[in-house]
DNA sequence: AATGAATGAGTGTTCATTCAT
DNA sequence: GATGAATGAACACTCATTCAT
């Protein structure tokens, strides 16, 4: 708090004021934030002229990109670590079943259009394309690997594409 | 560390005996629980039995399981995962160069079996491959997520096979 | 700090508040006291009506009743006195210029007024008499002895003027 | 202890079998080393070829000399400011006794002898002797000013000399 | 006589939270 | 609304001492 304080140039005990509590302000700020990531994803998944595989790519790439620029969501995950913040836990299902719904309307219109082929329950299929989003988020963002496996995003999806096509 | 020395049912001097520090008994526990790994690991590297998408399929399982088991057992020095990153990293990077080989080597026996046939270029798919090895790390070493992810752990290996054969 | 919180009637936390470490706030108090001690002494260097001797006299004895208040008045600083000699010796680095030149100017005085008839260069016999008053700073500070050692002031001091008289 | 016994080069429980506690320890060592010093000083006292000038001086140049190489007697002095050990007082108070009489008796010498003529009584200048030469000891052999200070030993002994002449 | 291990009271320091003004 | 000051529980670590072997 003396940090958060510090950079907003306030007393510590006036950030009280606004917030009753430090998990509180957490809240509140990864609220935003992950409003912010709907707004940027729905975009793609509205995007009448994209194809199952593009909506794929562009979702996983700009989920990538945005989470990265949020620097209060990395600093609550951090916190979240040391302080099991449970509202966290809370938010995070929330964001899942809106992502894995709209994952399952890419997959179920690739299915329709014929580019993709499952061997495997759809819902699962998209379990398992958000578990390993969902993994690469810490190592990026807390451990900065963003830069060094960014590069790598394009043939993970194209693995992920043969993986589930024809 | 009154936590460590309650589970040990020790006084917290006495841990102080043997390690000269909560960064010294961290990091011992970590070189030992990395040696664990490889030497699981290299069974399945090294059985002449398997194809390589067992060994894949294999490696990835036991992986996450040995990793599993030692987050429960430490499950008191979660809380320093982040505060103890920089010598973690430091070693990580033999890990990682260990991996790496062996995976190629796994990747390389799927191409020589006909079983593999890469669009992208070994290294490559094999820093892919542990990419996200390592992305699901975390979830399932601090958050607990090993029951709720594990059951797709053999559809992700199907999708990632299929997404490198024929 | 568990005593001076206990004497500053605080917690130990809000000294902390005030004071960035331990080593802080004794070197806060440190200079205070030396600043304190420079002032007491000035009146004495700077009073004219003052013969050489009666300066050397009034010098000394104010000068070890000054750090013998401050000694009562920081008791619970005293333990530390030892750990924190380095950074004691840098400020005393200043004090000790400074109370050698005035001691310099005393004994000059002394020299002109015909009171003084020295054997040893001036400057010698400065630091000479620094490095006896010095001596005994530490009895008085650390081992309550000004006392004990109070009634031998004016011996001392006459004993020393003879022996620079004449 | 730890750095006693290491010194040692025996387990810090070894050293719990010779002395009852660190106190007992410091104590036993001091003994010697007081010891040490009256056996060396008692040479300057009975030396009938001196005079009471050359005793004084030799006097204080050897007992200087003498503590500063007594390395243990300084490390129990640092330790008795941090810990109080109550038998150092007690030791030095027989030392002092000790020392006392046998400056006396050198004064006496000089007073018999015409070297010396006295403003003050003998037991008073014993103490301002005794007094000046014990401050001087902690500056030299805690803060390592023996080099620095030892050159003035000369001049100090000659105003102190003069002082107490004709 | 010797030792490795253990102990527990103590140390300086941190930090989310509270509160009078 | 805002702030400086205060709080207390927690933390990693130290060290003289004890004790079973």
């Amino acid at each position: 708090m003396d940090e958060i304080a510090k950079i907003a140039r306030k007393a510590k005990g006036s950030i009280y004021y606004h917030f009753a509590s430090k998990e509180d302000l957490f809240r509140e700020v990864i609220i935003k934030e992950m409003n912010n990531l709907k707004n940027q994803l729905t975009k793609i998944f509205t995007n009448p002229e994209l194809s199952a595989y593009e909506k794929l790519n562009k979702y996983f790439i700009k989920r990538m990109e945005v989470l990265n620029n949020a620097a209060n969501y990395h600093e609550t995950l951090k916190a979240d670590f040391f302080e099991h913040f449970h509202f966290v836990d809370d938010l995070r299902t929330d964001l899942d079943r809106w992502e894995k719904e709209n994952i399952m309307k890419i997959i179920n219109q690739g299915i329709n259009s014929g580019e993709f082929v499952l061997d495997i329950k759809t819902d699962v299929v998209a379990d398992i394309f958000l578990m390993v989003l969902k993994g690469l988020e810490i190592p990026f963002f807390l451990q900065n690997k963003y830069e060094e496996y960014s590069p790598h995003f394009e043939g993970l999806i194209q693995i992920f594409n043969k993986g589930v096509s024809k």
